[in-house]
DNA sequence: AATGTTTGTTAGGTTAACCGAAAAATTTAA
DNA sequence: TTAAATTTTTCGGTTAACCTAACAAACATT
């Protein structure tokens, strides 16, 4: 339905704006430009982008805000990413690097297979007990064996 | 040592180049054109950048092959690439979308995150026999619970 | 070897997203 | 409540990567 495709820059800002929000009441451009490490001149660009568009509310030397829209956004991207890092720290890296990654691919991957990792993570966090594969995998990744192979005695 | 950081662009190029040679011994501009879907004169563009950096062998109006270093790097990416395909197709994704998300994919993941995709792709194929937990999340995903979660007969 | 077709390059233009310097508005504080 | 400090915006630039239209080179055909 109303599946426009916005560049990488537009959610990042949509998702910092939404960071920020949780913790500070009042958004303001200087608060964005820091957390994404612009200046601020191309934050005030950029709201005047999102404003037009729809998906923050911004008037000159005001604070900021997300549209309905750019909520629904922001949380969307947002979701990607936080999959993206229980998926990673899943797998056993650390979380500062399954942030660096997450904020790449949360961009760039396919719905299709955000819904598959969705549910790996799902299927590893609701089973009964915690999985031995994932134990042998970690296994793997240290000596390059599996542990089911067993050398003969 | 000499890990600059190319544009996603930039390792496009270098990508297709090195696909288009496997097929063709003469790579030529329009090939890279339609390979990558862009119109020739972006082409010409970019195969100057990638000449003046020592990426692509290329001459006006000649046939372009990469250089050690520009073959270096293709590999890399098309590595990336295929451990990506092969870990998407592991989750059960059609090949069409796991070449979709891949392509993306391949230019903003990091090094270690891409070793750790490689270990589980490995850990799988190298398994001694069909590792159960893939038929179980594959279970997982259609009905959304656990084969182990047995419910009282 | 002249000519027409195909292919590649040049030239000029666009867009997105950044920047620094300077100006303007707001906030703080004397 | 005015002046100083801070924040935000405006303005003009830059870069990367695309484009179209026009031109030039290479190629293929007779």
């Amino acid at each position: 339905m109303d599946k426009k495709k916005f560049s990488s820059s537009v959610e990042d800002y949509l998702e910092a704006i939404y960071f920020i929000a949780k913790k500070k009441d009042r958004v303001k451009t200087s608060d964005i430009a820091s957390f994404l490490g612009h200046k601020p001149p191309s934050v005030t660009e950029m709201l005047e982008k999102l404003s037009k568009e729809g998906l923050v509310k911004h008037k000159k030397y005001g604070i900021v805000s997300l549209t309905p829209r750019g909520m629904r956004i922001a949380k969307e991207v947002s979701s990607k990413h936080m999959v993206l890092v229980s998926f990673l720290e899943l797998l056993g890296m650390d979380r500062r690097i399954a942030e660096i990654d997450a904020c790449k691919i949360e961009h760039v991957v396919t719905r299709k297979t955000m819904n598959r990792l969705k549910k790996l993570v799902e299927f590893v966090q609701r089973a009964p007990k915690k999985p031995e594969w994932l134990e042998h995998y970690k296994h793997f990744i240290k000596t390059g064996e599996h542990p089911e192979c067993k050398k003969k005695a």
